[in-house]
DNA sequence: TCGATTTTTAACGTTCACGTCAAAGTAAAC
DNA sequence: GTTTACTTTGACGTGAACGTTAAAAATCGA
């Protein structure tokens, strides 16, 4: 088993120290082993996981705070799978309301996203059409 | 012509009256008309560049600050196009670069879109058969 | 026209997401 | 085993994006 300290997790994932103290802290990443004197140690899995919350912040725009809900569905729903459900039927259906809610609001930034990539490409093409301008001039 | 008092256009664009000012402030809203007595009026064209503006946030997940570059690059592009610019061929070709850098960066993000989509459409599926499982033992 | 409601600017307050610094403990290097 | 480098917690600092409050001015309704 690989272990890193916290400025190897920095260096890797790209973060401060202080940051992955931080989300540690508000309880965004689970907090990793400890040496006996009293030293983060961070696994692989660790660092996995911290990159799948950067990825998930990054792409959903989330704050921290609907991050760290998020996640905490996520794990609930999981472990709801395989271990047994601690879920009642009333709450399941709570949540698949709110799961389809959060793909809506997914498809739709999708879709704006998109519309603004054009938005993007158009503009390059006049762009484009000015640097023709000015090889005219040129010759 | 049509004119709106801060708190209509609070009230329609969902943002507040401080924040209306703020953006103004901070120049990512051009300044509204005043009345003879320095009240803001707002025309249905101000509404629909506050509402590009608050897309263009969202969908990029840019600061304010990262906004207003962007759209002040925009105004220049269009300016430069009809009015017979204000660029030269190798501040273009910085722009066009900067602008392929962004393009492919929203690629990126849509495409994490689409397969976070998908993982939260794989989660309602597992409710989904947790829910039958209900069903099932209701008989 | 007068009272009630809104709007204005100015200033200070707040929350989030960290940065920075200090003091003390831990690990590593020689 | 001591110096050097790194880590820990704790606390205060900071910039962005507003919220809140106050006091004066403007507008609106009766």
């Amino acid at each position: 088993m690989n272990w890193y300290k916290i400025d190897d997790v920095a260096k890797i994932t790209g973060l401060t120290k202080r940051t992955l103290r931080y989300y540690e802290e508000i309880g965004l990443i689970p907090p990793p082993e400890r040496s006996d004197g009293k030293i983060r140690l961070y696994t692989d899995e660790d660092i996995e996981q911290i990159r799948r919350v950067l990825i998930a912040k990054e792409v959903l725009g989330f704050s921290l705070q609907e991050l760290q809900q998020f996640l905490h569905l996520k794990k609930m729903i999981e472990q709801n799978h395989t271990e047994y459900g601690s879920f009642g039927p009333e709450e399941l259906l709570e949540i698949k309301k709110h799961l389809s809610g959060q793909i809506h609001m997914l498809h739709a930034k999708i879709e704006r996203m998109q519309k603004f990539t054009q938005e993007l490409t158009e503009l390059q093409q006049k762009i484009k059409v000015q640097l023709n301008q000015f090889a005219k001039e040129d010759e």
